[in-house]
RNA sequence: GGGGCUGUAGCUCAGCUGGUUAGAGUGCCGGUCUGUCACACCGGAGGUCGCGGGUUCGAGCCCCGUCAGCCCCGCCA
C-alpha cells in the first residue's frame, strides 16, 4: 500500500487510485483518480465519452453537460493515444446503456477533472482496431513497437509470460532447484551454431561469445555440488531465423544430479504441467514416450504431431507386386514405399493434392502418388494399378485417400512428414486431444553428416551414451543410443535434454570422435575435463524452450508476438536500428578493422 | 546460401489487356449532434505507386537489378 487517500488495492499510486480496466458494480459510488491512453472518443456533441485504456483494461469516461467547462474543453479536443489523469465519480450505467463486452461495462467515471499530461502524435498505426480490421504489416509493428505494445492483445501476451515465469520459478524453487546465474560473456564454441562474438578491448585480437546456451556452466554447477540449478535465461545463436527462432531467446534451464532419465523428466512434467495449469489448462501425466526410431517411421519426424493418430506406414511388400512404374524403378538400395491413409481423404480436392506433391517436390521427393476410393470406384495418379481391394488391406477405406511416395528413408521421412501435416491443415478435422504431450526417447548418439557419411554427433557431446551401447561406441557409432530425451507438444519441440557424461575417459573418447586430438580437446574443454576429474556426480538436466511454451499458451502465430522487442528474419531490430555500424574510434579501441 | 509471397494515401486494401485526372474504407483536419461504445451525418486535405535501370508513343501494371518484411529449404552440436 503506498500513497494515502482512497487506494484499495496495489494498483493505487500517488496519481491514481484504480486502473481503468480494474473498475466493478462493487465501485460504484467511489471517487476514482485514473491514469490511461486515450482509446477512442465519441464526441455526440452535448456529451463525449471517452474509452479510457491501461493495461488492465478499458473503462468509459462519460463528459456530460454538467461537467466543469474545462473537462468539456479538454474532452471536447483530446486525441487518440494521448495520457490523461482523469477524476471521477464511479457511476452505475442504466440496464440500456451497458456494455457487455466491457469487463468495466457495468459502470462508467463520470469525470470532475480532466488533465492532458501526455499528449500524442497522431499514432503510425493503429492501436485501437475495428472489429474485422487487419493488423498493420508486421513491419511497422517492429518499427512502432511501442504502440504495437500498447495493443491489449499483446499486453495480454506479455502478462501471459510474466505469469509462466514466475510459476516456473516457483515451481523448480519448491522442488529444491537453485536459481544461479551464469556468465553472458563466454567462450565461443567450436560445434554448434555460430556465436555472437563480442571483441575484447583489453586483449587484442580475443573474443568473448555470448552463450548458445549454459550447459557447460551447469555441469560445472554440479561438479561443484549445488546438486538442483535452474535459471530462465537468455541464449544467442547466430543462425538463419523462422516464425519460431529468434537469434536471442530464452530458456528455462535446469540441471540436477544423482538423476537418471526418469527423475529428469519427472521435473520437467513438473514444470509443464504447472505452466499448462496457469494458463488454465489441465493436462495429464505422465506424458506418453515413443522411440525415436519409430517416432521417424511412424510420422517422418522428431516431432510428431500426436493430435492426430493416423501414422505413415511401410506399404513397400504391398505395393511392390501391383507393378507402377512409379515406384519399379525406384525400388531398390534400401528404398521404402511409404504411405498415408487418409480418413476421408475424398473430400481433398485436385488442387490439395496437387499442392501437396508441390510440398512434396520442394523437399526433393521422388514425387507423390495417390488414390482416392469411393466405394468400389479408385481413382488417381496410380489409380489403374489398385484395386479397392488392395487399399482396402492398406487402410484405405470407402471415401479415403492413400497418399505414398517412394525413396531412402532419409527423403521419404520429411516428405510424409510435410505431407501428413499438411493433411491434417486442409482436412482441419478435429484433434483426439487438444494437448498431445510425448517424450521422444533413445535417439541415436551419432548421425551420418550428409556430405562425408562419417559418424557425427547428434546432440553436443557431453550426452551420455546408452549403458547398454557404450561397448559399440568404437565399433558401430552410428548403433549407439544417447540418453537423450526430447520433450515434444502437438508437433513442436519444446525442449531437450539428457544424462551428461560423468567420466572423463569417456568424453576424451567423445572428444577424439569428433577429430580433436588430446591437446584440442584439452585446449577448448579442458575446464569441463578438469571438472569431471574433480569428482563429479552423476547428472543431467534438460532446457524447455521458453518463447515456444508461450507462443503454445497464447496461440500465438510467430514467436515475435510473444517477445517484447524481437528480431526481424534478417535479425535486424526496426525501432532502435540494430546492428548499425560501430565508429571508427570505438573500432580501432578494440582493435578491429572492418573489412567491406 | 537457395526458393516463394508481398511492397500503391498515416493505416488496411482495390486498381481489368500497358492508355488520358490512381480509387475505397479507416485515420487525420473542419462542422452538426445529450447516451454513445467501430457513434451517426456533412465537408476537406492527404500519393517519390519501395528504390534504380530498361522496353514502349505511353509503365502502378511488362523486363532486369536492388532493398525491406514475411514464409519455406539449407543451417540451428
Amino acid at each position: 500500500m503506498r500513497g494515502g487517500g482512497s487506494i484499495d488495492s496495489v494498483s493505487g499510486t500517488s496519481r491514481r487510485t484504480h486502473r481503468c480496466g480494474e473498475l466493478r458494480a462493487q465501485h460504484v459510488g467511489q471517487r476514482v483518480r485514473l491514469g490511461g491512453w486515450v482509446h477512442r472518443r465519441r464526441d455526440l456533441g452535448g456529451i463525449v465519452f471517452i474509452d479510457l485504456r491501461d493495461r488492465a483494461g478499458i473503462v468509459q469516461i462519460a463528459v456530460g453537460p454538467g461537467a466543469p467547462e474545462e473537462v468539456r474543453r479538454v474532452a471536447g479536443q483530446v486525441t487518440s493515444e494521448t495520457v490523461v489523469e482523469v477524476e471521477g465519480d464511479v457511476t452505475a450505467r442504466p440496464a440500456s446503456m451497458k456494455n457487455p463486452d466491457l469487463a468495466t461495462g457495468d459502470v462508467e467515471v463520470q469525470a470532475t477533472t480532466l488533465t492532458v499530461v501526455g499528449p500524442a502524435a497522431t499514432p503510425a498505426i493503429p492501436v485501437a482496431r475495428g472489429k474485422g480490421e487487419e493488423l498493420a504489416a508486421e513491419e511497422l509493428r517492429l518499427k512502432y513497437r511501442h504502440l504495437d505494445l500498447r495493443r491489449p492483445e499483446m499486453q495480454a501476451n506479455l502478462i501471459l509470460r510474466h505469469r509462466l515465469a514466475q510459476r516456473a520459478r516457483r515451481t523448480l524453487s519448491d522442488l529444491g532447484f537453485l536459481e544461479i546465474e551464469t556468465p553472458v560473456l563466454t567462450k565461443p564454441t567450436p560445434e554448434g551454431a555460430r556465436d555472437y562474438l563480442v571483441p575484447s578491448r583489453v586483449h587484442p585480437g580475443e573474443f568473448y561469445a555470448l552463450p548458445q546456451s549454459p550447459q557447460l556452466y551447469k555441469q560445472l554447477l554440479m561438479v561443484a555440488g549445488l546438486d538442483r540449478y535452474f535459471q530462465i535465461a537468455r541464449c544467442f545463436r547466430d543462425e538463419d531465423l523462422r516464425n519460431d527462432r529468434q537469434p536471442e531467446f530464452t530458456q528455462i534451464d535446469l540441471e540436477a544430479s544423482f538423476v537418471g532419465v526418469e527423475d529428469v523428466i519427472g521435473y520437467v512434467e513438473a514444470v509443464l504441467v504447472a505452466l499448462w495449469d496457469e494458463a488454465g489448462q489441465a493436462v495429464a501425466r505422465p506424458f506418453p514416450r515413443i522411440a525415436w526410431r519409430d517416432a521417424m517411421e511412424r510420422y517422418g519426424t522428431d516431432k510428431p504431431d500426436l493430435r492426430y493418430d493416423f501414422p505413415i506406414a511401410d506399404w513397400t511388400a504391398q505395393v511392390k507386386p501391383l507393378g507402377v512404374p512409379f515406384f519399379q524403378s525406384a525400388l531398390g538400395n534400401g528404398a521404402r514405399v511409404r504411405g498415408l491413409a487418409v480418413k476421408g481423404g475424398g473430400a481433398l480436392s485436385r488442387k490439395d493434392v496437387d499442392q501437396l506433391a508441390d510440398a512434396a517436390k520442394q523437399l526433393g521427393g521422388a514425387g507423390l502418388a495417390w488414390v482416392k476410393r469411393q466405394g468400389e470406384q479408385v481413382s488417381g495418379s496410380v489409380a489403374k494399378y489398385f484395386t479397392a481391394t488392395a487399399l482396402g488391406a492398406l487402410g484405405v477405406g470407402d471415401g479415403d485417400a492413400g497418399l505414398m511416395t517412394v525413396g531412402l528413408d532419409r527423403v521419404t521421412s520429411p516428405v510424409m512428414d510435410r505431407v501428413r501435416q499438411e493433411v491434417i491443415h486442409r482436412l482441419g478435422g478435429a484433434p483426439k486431444a487438444a494437448h498431445a504431450f510425448c517424450w521422444v526417447v533413445d535417439f541415436p548418439l551419432f548421425e551420418p553428416d550428409p556430405e562425408t557419411g562419417r559418424p557425427v554427433f547428434a546432440h553436443h557431446p557431453f550426452t551420455a551414451p546408452h549403458p547398454d551401447d557404450v561397448a559399440r561406441l568404437d565399433s558401430d557409432p552410428l548403433g549407439c543410443r544417447a540418453l537423450h530425451y526430447d520433450a515434444v507438444y502437438n508437433g513442436s519441440e519444446l525442449g531437450s535434454g539428457s544424462i551428461r557424461i560423468t567420466d572423463p575417459a569417456v568424453q576424451r573418447r567423445v572428444f577424439a570422435h569428433l577429430g580433436m586430438s588430446p591437446a584440442e580437446a584439452e585446449a577448448r574443454f579442458g575446464f569441463l575435463l578438469s571438472g569431471l576429474q574433480a569428482g563429479a556426480p552423476p547428472h543431467g538436466g534438460f532446457a524447455i524452450g521458453f518463447d515456444r511454451v508461450v507462443m503454445a499458451l497464447a496461440g500465438a502465430e510467430s514467436m515475435r508476438d510473444v517477445i517484447a522487442f524481437p528480431k526481424t528474419t534478417a535479425a535486424r531490430a526496426l525501432f532502435e536500428g540494430a546492428p548499425a555500424p560501430a565508429n571508427p574510434a570505438d573500432l580501432a579501441a578494440l582493435h578491429i578493422e572492418v573489412k567491406r
